[in-house]
RNA sequence: UGGGGCGUGGCCAAGCGGUAAGGCGCGGGACUUUGGAUCCCGUAUUCGGAGGUUCGAAUCCUCCCGCCCCAA
């Protein structure tokens, strides 16, 4: 079949268009222009000019068409504005999972159907199958070190018909050898990190210069209201931050808490960090609908989270409340909590 | 020059006779397709200076230097 690989540049989409070429589809090669730094070198750490070469390059090896494909606009009303708003209102966001779903699988699902393809492939750590009643199943990969089921909680059932993601039956080092197997240079490139479109890191000034009101002095104050300090944003924090806080005291100080309104950032003791409930929004049900009584799952609060035991039930369509067992650290609005039983993804929604 | 307090690493700071906690910051590492995230390791032969007491002092005594507060 005729189908789209959003290539980064990187190993494992490349890897991704290269073994289902292999395999006899008709692999065409799409890379988005993402994030253009008019007068730097660089579009963004997942998208330079360089990784641009390195996909056209893979897809010359391999003998299949590459177009680049400038979703810039569509990724700054998505994933920047949702980055920026989140901040500014003192949640701390989650870019990837939005670019999956409103950008790799909706604006450039729709560049593919253009082009006659049905399906959008990427070199996410994954797994998608059909269920025998007629649902798509989302599964943690081969490699679990290496899964990425967190980060696309949000498909829908019609985005996950249309996903494949070659790579997620293969462990990292496995997807690495199949690039020298293939011939391709960019067996040995290293793994991309960090958020894409804020190449050197410095993602609050990056906020600061898309949203200025977010740069307002506030309080920094201790469980008991007082105050022990200065802040120059609350868009420099995040729950469960310990550094950067610069207040001395006996014990190491983490965020508990980010006031918007206020602008108080609260801080203390780590054991002050646990928390058993949650609610989300936004929720999404991919292996089931929406349960109506309690449900035992595992749940995993942040990427790289050990998922943890607890029981989920449905509040409305699209908002739900998780109990855990036992008190989990650093649960922290605007990132996803991802309901798993096994490998497979349950469901999953922002945390309010 | 009446009275009182204080000077410990870049910063905050514990210790108050037994041979320098901790935090911030900084450096390094681990982890990593979100988070100046988390985690790990390192960071004062030395306690404003000089003497003295003592087996032994940052801790006691004396003097000096530098801050601060209350009185004038």
């Amino acid at each position: 079949m005729r189908i789209v690989v959003a290539m980064s540049g990187g190993v494992d989409s490349s890897v991704a268009a290269a073994l289902l070429a292999e395999q006899g589809h008709e692999v065409i090669g799409l890379s988005m222009q993402l994030y253009d730094r008019r007068g730097d070198q660089a579009f963004g750490s997942c998208c330079t000019l360089d990784d641009l070469h390195d996909a056209r390059r893979v897809a010359s090896t391999v003998g299949f068409p590459h177009y680049i494909v400038n979703f810039e606009q569509q990724f700054q009303e998505t994933v920047i504005s949702n980055f920026v708003r989140e901040y500014a209102a003192g949640r701390t966001p989650l870019p990837c999972a939005h670019c999956n779903s409103d950008v790799k699988f909706s604006t450039l699902l729709d560049r593919a159907r253009g082009l006659g393809a049905e399906h959008v492939a990427t070199g996410h750590y994954a797994r998608v199958a059909p269920s025998p009643g007629g649902r798509w199943r989302l599964m943690r990969s081969a490699d679990t070190g290496k899964d990425q089921s967190y980060f696309l909680f949000s498909l829908t059932q019609d985005q996950l018909a249309r996903a494949v993601f070659p790579v997620g039956t293969l462990t990292k080092p496995e997807v690495r050898d199949q690039a020298r197997r293939l011939g391709l240079t960019i067996a040995d490139k290293p793994d991309s990190q960090e958020i894409c479109f804020v190449p050197d890191g410095d993602y609050a000034a990056f906020v600061a210069g898309k949203d200025a009101r977010v740069v307002r002095a506030g309080a920094i104050v201790d469980e008991r209201g007082r105050r022990i300090g200065e802040h120059g944003g609350i868009h420099r924090f995040t729950i469960g931050q310990r550094r950067g806080l610069g207040v001395s005291a006996a014990a190491p100080l983490y965020v508990l808490k980010i006031d918007a309104d206020s602008g108080t950032v609260t801080v203390g003791p780590r054991g002050s960090l646990e928390a058993t409930t949650l609610t989300a929004s936004g929720v999404n049900w991919i292996a089931i609908d929406a349960p109506g009584a309690w449900l035992r799952v595992s749940a995993q609060i942040r990427h790289r989270h050990r998922p943890a035991p607890g029981r989920v039930r449905a509040l409305a369509a699209d908002r739900a409340e998780l109990v855990f067992d036992t008190p989990q650290p650093a649960i922290t609005p605007g990132q996803a909590v991802v309901f798993y039983n096994g490998d497979e993804v349950v469901g999953g929604g922002w945390i309010d």
